[in-house]
DNA sequence: TTCTTATTTAGAATTTTTCTAATTATTGAC
DNA sequence: GTCAATAATTAGAAAAATTCTAAATAAGAA
């Protein structure tokens, strides 16, 4: 299990961009700090305006580029569940995603039994990384955008 | 099962637009058979491209508006699977979608012991209308684009 | 410290998607 | 079949999302 205070020393996510080959910059750990410590689905736009509040020189090119490099070394998820832009997810814990189309939230939803992820029929030199599941539905008031159904 | 004579008839799409209050005009008609006779997972563009063939006149507001059509009425799937450009999917049989990260090319990948699909620990009035299961990795080799490994 | 090279930056460019207003076509009622 | 109501189509503009560029900077290894 990961720590907080193992997350927030930077210690972490350090060694996990170099397991790849990344570097560790400041801005990186900005924007890791910044999807940790709100823990919702932010667009990269949305990320790139909370990110500005603490670092105003931070371009949006860096911002794209710290989000794959996070993505890459497994620190984050990128969530794919419309047209439109992706969003970022730091909740690393096995869940999926239950996506409102009134509203357009995205909610984490767990796996009941969990980890018990589907099986699929690969061809055997396919390899798999990892695996979205992306539910999508009405939240039906749960929300404040939705209203009685 | 529906059989390919009655999707090609137009019959079957008809009554799947009435269904949602949806008008049959002859470019949903047309692009929903684009999108059946070539069974791989284009994006608008590239569906926009293939619809131009037959009838050069339909506009890229038309693909779009009659792929959220079909979308709406069941009869193809939208498939997120990265940043950039949604995909679309006739293949209505369950099944899930695998992305190589190396050559971008997406596969349709059977679940094992279909149907299991994954349950999820849901709020009592959130409503499922579907559910995607994406995996990511290698395809290493498999396409053209992917060399040794 | 120095060197190499990855990363950052601002801004332009590209790609993807949505919107607009005028026209056309579909559907249901008569 | 004709008519009316309105959904869908069209071209093009606009907006949104993402990628690219080239110069400057900073990280990590030696």
């Amino acid at each position: 299990m990961v720590t907080d205070q193992l997350l927030a020393s930077g210690e972490f996510l350090n060694k996990r961009l170099a397991e790849k080959g990344l570097r560790f910059t400041s801005q990186r750990k900005h924007i890791y700090e910044v999807l940790l410590s709100q823990r919702d689905h932010p667009s990269a736009e949305e990320v790139f305006t909370r990110a500005k509040q603490a670092k105003p020189e931070i371009s949006m090119a860096t911002v794209y580029n710290s989000l794959d490099a996070l993505v890459k070394c497994n620190v984050i998820r990128q969530v794919n569940v419309d047209r439109g832009a992706a969003m970022y997810c730091s909740n690393m814990n096995e869940h999926a995603h239950f996506c409102c189309d009134d509203c357009g939230k995205v909610f984490d939803v767990n796996l009941k039994d969990s980890p018990r992820v589907p099986e699929v029929d690969l061809p055997v030199d396919f390899k798999v990384r990892s695996i979205d599941i992306s539910l999508h539905g009405r939240c039906s008031g749960k929300c404040d955008d939705c209203g009685q159904n």
